[in-house]
DNA sequence: TTGTATTAAGAGTATTTTGTCTGAATAAAT
DNA sequence: ATTTATTCAGACAAAATACTCTTAATACAA
């Protein structure tokens, strides 16, 4: 797979937050129910995108994590460079090091041209963009096939979506 | 990464072979020698290849293994597809079972004609023209940061490149 | 002040991927 | 026949990745 699970839930929860009406503080417990992760798994991840400033988090009741920024000022490609770092734009479909025009291998100019492409999209597809589609469309996020649990259950119906700055 | 490190090497092996001048069996210690792959691993990879019948395999001296079909009639999606399994051109960005248009998540669209470039390229790259590349072009396969050892070394300094056929 | 809801940090476990090794089977060469 | 060079098959080990759990730190609420 080219995006890492952690990855993969990173972008999920990142778009699950900007498809929210407001930005307000989420518990990760309600994105965690929402998309059907893990709860601890997620956090870590998470953890990854608020170093990387693209969340900011707040501790204590009511609080969890926010977009940093404005939706429209993330673009996928941050939250992807953000917990797989930036080579996966940069590394090889044969994952070679060091290798560039003065050394290629014979596959170099197709995957180039392919690669940049994928940056291209990555980098032009902002969270404001995908949040809005996640709304219009009756669209899927998240994996399915197992049920949440009962704690998630009770975080999910429990949220109250209040937003930032209202404390 | 997108291929995994046996689909990686496999390709490489692919390759190496194609760019020989004729389709020979070629011992997988020589192969490994060149591409600086583990040759009991590498082993593993290509019995995928030979159980797929792209590859040819022969035992005891003089043995090896050699293209089964013509290199114009392989494409690099076709090892991709026997190494990784054929879920590579299908699955998606996040990894997600069972999705399409019926049930899509935001970025289903730009995904999607992102991978089928993605898969036409890989179908329309032949090892004939793989390999002819690999001998034009002054090009590198092989990751080369680790020196060979010395049986390695003398596996490529005996090969005898004996054309099939010819016993 | 005490209890509760939350993220932060990190140790620990499980699973998958990658790599190593050994012993067979096979076929050529001597 | 025996030795040698090779692939085949599969057990085993190591490393990377994915996931779980426990304990803190923080901040609100009663
Ligand atoms: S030369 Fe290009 S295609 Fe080949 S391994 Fe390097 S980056 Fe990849
Ligand atoms: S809907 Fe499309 S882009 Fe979204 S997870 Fe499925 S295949 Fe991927």
């Amino acid at each position: 797979m080219l995006l890492s699970k952690s990855c993969v839930y990173g972008v999920q929860a990142a778009i699950y937050m900007a498809s929210l009406p407001r930005n307000e503080y989420v518990s990760i417990q309600e994105i965690a129910g929402k998309l059907n992760i893990s709860f601890h798994f997620l956090t870590k991840v998470l953890q990854n995108l608020t170093q990387a400033k693209l969340l900011m988090s707040y501790r204590g009741p009511n609080g969890g994590v926010a977009l940093a920024r404005q939706a429209s000022d993330i673009s996928l490609a941050d939250v992807i460079e953000a917990i797989d770092g930036g080579d996966i734009f940069k590394e090889c479909l044969f994952g070679l090091p060091g290798c560039g025009v003065a050394d290629p291998c014979p596959a170099h100019e197709n995957w180039t041209s392919m690669r940049s492409r994928l940056q291209h999209l990555c980098t032009s597809l902002t969270l404001e963009e995908l949040g809005k589609r996640a709304n219009q469309l009756n669209v899927r996020l998240a994996n399915a096939d197992a049920p949440m649990n009962p704690a998630m259950l009770l975080a999910v119906m429990n949220s109250k979506n209040k937003p930032v700055g209202t404390e």
